[in-house]
DNA sequence: CATTTTTTTTAGATAATTCTAAATACTATA
DNA sequence: TATAGTATTTAGAATTATCTAAAAAAAATG
């Protein structure tokens, strides 16, 4: 059984990994925690004795398959408690996460089947993050920054790459949520910002920042 | 900010109050946390620092105002979640207890009053046992096991002195289960067992250990 | 009331998680 | 490649929570 910390770390291992495909070296994971690096060489060790992680002294970790598999099922109760909180609590989108670190270490098989079923085996989460299955599958659909893609392309909102509440407070303020239809209206070339039109009806111009942290998929 | 396995002994430490009505000593608190008396010494140290308990060598604990009211809070979030078990996710009544031991150390005000809003404020958890309100305030309604009623009397079953699952289940057997409609029609004297009326359709006897269990309020 | 029994506390250890400071290994640069 | 700088690990300590064994206090008993 992993505790609480094992858990988290495991959850940013993953992460981790998933962004850059090499050895997630100590420092990168102190960050990430929040801890010392000493504090990270201790973990990884027991991890590693745990046979969560492959770990050599100063070359860093690699998630084993058993490590992400556990890292998946904490994402999958992360994500499901987020939707309830978002369909069934009226949480709004840019609250619900730190509650959810807590949620998602509840330990119970039963608990998470049932929610699930409550919620109606939602995919994604308030946020267009995929919910992993009960064997640790993702779905993962194809989707691209609003600063990657041509001029007149439609799109659905289906995820954001910043989770801030600052971020969300901004999208929320001009319009923008998980479900709306972008339509990529012009693009400065001299800082990036480009001009979206809203759910056919209100146009803006977002920053090459804002550009590159709000995701769309095809309409 | 207590911790989990503080907020348990206060927990426990209010139970036990309840009941007997003076200082809790070592070893009974012990026996109900599951771990050895030296232990509870440690802890009951820690809380009294804390100021959740008076405490002094060799004469128990007693618990304060502040411990009560911390008390009372954990177990409002035990008892809404079990609602929220039973109600929302379609748990058995007996199988709610281990994880609500779980959640209710959740820690987000918001959470627990959109979860009370969300269950319609209930008043009473699935085993009869009454919600305390946010400011820990309690309103029980009188109970009386129905060993200690007299014949003919009508009652509605509010609650049980037992949790366990074996109990639970002997009720579900017989067909009990709270707001079920009692009538007690006959009481043996050799041995207690009682012979009553459910919901004015079956009629079973039970024995008086069962009838010590069974808490009935007025119809 | 002296003795025995029970209860409770202390002493000393262990495990998990964290920290700071010091030592060591690795990398980049001149 | 020697040196300087960065990254990482080890050493040593603290905190929380637990245990067993031993000591001390309180309660029960004859
Ligand atoms: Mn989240
Ligand atoms: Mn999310
Ligand atoms: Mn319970
Ligand atoms: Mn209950």
């Amino acid at each position: 059984m992993l505790s609480f910390v094992e858990e988290n770390y495991l959850k940013a291992i993953y992460h981790l990994s998933e962004s850059g495909k090499r050895a997630v070296n100590t420092n990168t994971l102190a960050d990430e925690m929040k801890t010392a690096p000493a504090s990270v060489s201790d973990m990884v060790k027991r991890l590693s004795q745990k046979k969560m992680v492959q770990y050599q002294k100063y070359k860093g970790v690699n998630i084993s398959d058993e490590g992400k598999t556990k890292a998946l099922h904490v994402i999958r109760k992360h994500r499901l408690w987020e939707v309830f909180l978002v369909d069934k609590l009226n949480f709004h989108w840019d609250e619900v996460h730190e509650v959810a670190e807590q949620l998602e270490h509840i330990k119970s098989p039963l608990l998470i089947k049932r929610l699930d079923e409550f919620l109606g085996f939602p995919k994604y989460d308030p946020h267009g993050d995929p919910i992993p299955d009960e064997n640790g599958q993702l779905i993962e659909k194809r989707k691209d920054p609003i600063s990657e893609l041509d001029l007149g392309v439609n799109g659905i909102v289906v995820g954001v790459n910043d989770s801030s509440t600052s971020f969300l407070k901004y999208l929320d303020k001009v319009g923008i949520s998980i479900g709306s239809k972008i339509q990529i209206k012009d693009r400065m070339e001299f800082d990036g910002s480009v001009d979206i039109l809203i759910d056919n009806q209100k146009s803006i111009t977002i920053s090459l920042t804002v550009a590159q942290n709000i995701l769309l998929s095809e309409a």
